[in-house]
DNA sequence: CCCTAGATTTACT
DNA sequence: GTAAATCTAGGGC
């Protein structure tokens, strides 16, 4: 028997709208990774947002530079970005139409397929802490700089899929790791 | 469980 | 020069 899987994308549209709204709107879809041969895939938990503007914590907010041009280009491609001098996090550029830049940092996330290729790449961390942090997901499911504006809109070796529609409560509280800006509450979850 | 320190590179001041 | 959208190991409780 042969089945034919059909995977909806979210359209570039479901980009091009507020940060913050496309950031909840994510919870409960999936980032599908092909490595060669082989799918990795997860559902996200936790999102946060990040504008330009009126907010000093985003990373377009002095401008762009060579490191965030991603956040002021196409909608709906990735920014992935390195930091404390070892780790890459991944984002979704999103923003309504007027804006400049925003990006949506995908903070964690529940394994879905390839479990077993997640854990190699995570020397064998335990499925709980497989992809619960942002740069445990990247390593997780190798995001790195040669990510840096695919396009996830279409399906190459990164997109994004929609997932199972949930009912899950969505909670917002204020952003991880920043000092800037600590106050705005865009940093949003579903739990399990 | 909690907490702290150290890793290690880049980009911007 | 230094801060950075982080993680891990190690020690204490």
């Amino acid at each position: 028997m042969i089945y034919t899987l059909t995977i909806k994308l979210p359209s570039r549209e479901f980009y091009a709208r507020d940060t913050a709204t496309v950031a909840k709107d994510l919870l409960g879809m999936k980032i599908v990774r092909k490595i060669g041969s082989a799918v990795v895939s997860c559902t996200i938990t936790e999102t946060e947002a990040y504008k330009h503007m009126k907010d000093p914590a985003s990373h377009a907010y002095s401008g762009m530079t060579k490191r965030n041009s991603a956040m002021f280009g196409e909608v709906g491609r990735a920014y992935v970005y390195f930091t404390y001098g070892m780790h890459h996090c991944f984002n979704v550029v999103a923003r309504s139409p007027r804006v400049k830049a925003g990006a949506v940092l995908i903070r964690a996330a529940r394994p879905d397929l390839g479990i077993k290729i997640m854990e190699e790449n995570r020397k064998n961390a335990k499925i709980s802490e497989l992809v619960n942090g942002p740069a445990k997901l990247t390593q997780a499911m190798c995001i790195d700089a040669n990510q840096y504006g695919v396009d996830l809109c279409r399906t190459g070796s990164l997109f994004i899929a929609e997932g199972i529609r949930h009912r899950a409560k969505i909670l917002s509280s204020t952003r991880i790791g920043i000092s800037k800006a600590a106050e705005k509450r865009w940093n949003y979850r579903i739990s399990v």
